[in-house]
DNA sequence: TTGAATTTATATCAGTTGATATATATGAAC
DNA sequence: GTTCATATATATCAACTGATATAAATTCAA
């Protein structure tokens, strides 16, 4: 019983104890990461990882538990990643929606929210997606299910749901809004994974502008009262 | 030798000859085409396929050579059902792209073009969704990537640009409008894929409608000069 | 420096996976 | 009814997978 099941590495920070650990874990837990969101967690094997990372497969059981253990870490670090690049943006809609809006000030919101994501999703390195990860575990329910649908998944679509019928001037429907809120999001995350099999043709445009044009367009369409 | 590696069953038709093994050959396709599809290539086993289908481990070898193979004859399988579902449609559409269009013809075309797509997509069973497959394969390419790659995905894309091209009456790039078509095509699948999860707590509305209300919407944008 | 906790490495296990050799059963043609 | 291609079933293999027991090495604090 001279070690833990899983270690107590994760309680300690970076800057007390050995610091070695913390630095092998991280580029375990960064590998794991890329390969998960690209491939799944079925076709990733724990030898790949470990490999990758330059450790030895016991290295991945003392850090994460388990493979599972693993996964979940992964998803956890995406909420995090997810919290530092949104978190300010979502918290000033979040505050806007306690009080009365005009149409004009959510539109506002909604546009600065959407762009925001946008600038997140396609500012991370192209082999490293989050989204691909999320929406491959919300597709078809994984280990990881749980969390990324409650500290991600909801919460985003309620938010945008509810600048949608603030910004939409004629009644919307909850699940109109619903609707339209899942569409403008699902539309980035597809961009998302289509993007490498476009750059197979089309050269490395700036798709960033480009797709925050396109979504404005969509959230100027919601206003219109036809 | 009494067996050939992969036998002569799918040069057959149901016609003639030996019925019974079109239809074990159908049935394995089928709930290959669901697993594959829910949970991709690496995480259902042959095992389960062959159970599910009430047959025996060895049959799958001797009707599809191997799990690639079974995994392949799924992919001809959907392009086929997109033909099928999509092809009348999309004719009209490339037909129509020979002649010089109006504004308002191509936006009447692509109008028609999602709305086919969603009622296509949505009429499905939810367990059977073939975008989800497809999806799957292009966001990480495996052994069926080339196959819906470009029997579906390019021709798709291609078509609904050129008709967003002809929609809008400003000038847009080719850029441009192929993003906006891989946004409006990837709102679509990309609902798909929530939908069991909104279903979760919303109840079951009539989304097709309200998807296509709001593709019309999008699609009515494309002409506003802003 | 010593000593204990932390971190890495070796060897190996039991279960699962895709695949095949082999045998038997079924159906159609003559 | 005999015959041959078609179809299904049994048993088994080699490779791989996740995981662990075990030991060595490293790191930091005293």
């Amino acid at each position: 019983m001279t070690r833990p099941a899983i270690p107590a590495a994760p309680l300690r920070t970076a800057a007390d104890g050995y610091r070695k650990g913390e630095e092998t874990r991280a580029r375990i837990l960064d590998v794991a990461l890329t390969a998960f969101g690209n491939s799944g967690f079925a076709s990733v094997t724990t030898r790949q990882i470990a490999k990758e990372a330059g450790v030895n497969l016991p290295a991945l059981t003392y850090y994460f538990g388990n493979k599972r253990g693993l996964y979940l870490a992964c998803a956890h670090a995406i909420v995090a990643r997810y919290r530092e690049g949104m978190g300010a943006v979502a918290e000033v809609s979040y505050a806007a929606l306690g009080d009365p809006l005009t149409p004009d000030a959510a539109r506002t919101l909604l546009k600065r929210l959407f762009a925001a994501l946008a600038r997140f999703l396609l500012a991370a390195p192209e082999a490293q997606n989050p989204s691909l990860f999320v929406q491959r575990e919300i597709a078809s329910p994984g280990p990881a299910f749980e969390i990324l649908y409650a500290e991600l998944w909801r919460p985003g679509i309620e938010l945008a749901t509810n600048l949608i019928i603030r910004t939409a001037n004629r009644r919307l429907t909850e699940t109109e809004a619903q609707v339209r809120a899942i569409l403008m999001i699902s539309s980035l995350t597809g961009f998302l994974s289509g993007l490498p099999v476009i750059a197979r043709t089309a050269g490395k445009a700036d798709y960033t502008a480009l797709v925050i044009a396109a979504l404005d367009g969509q959230i100027d369409a919601l206003a219109r009262s036809d």
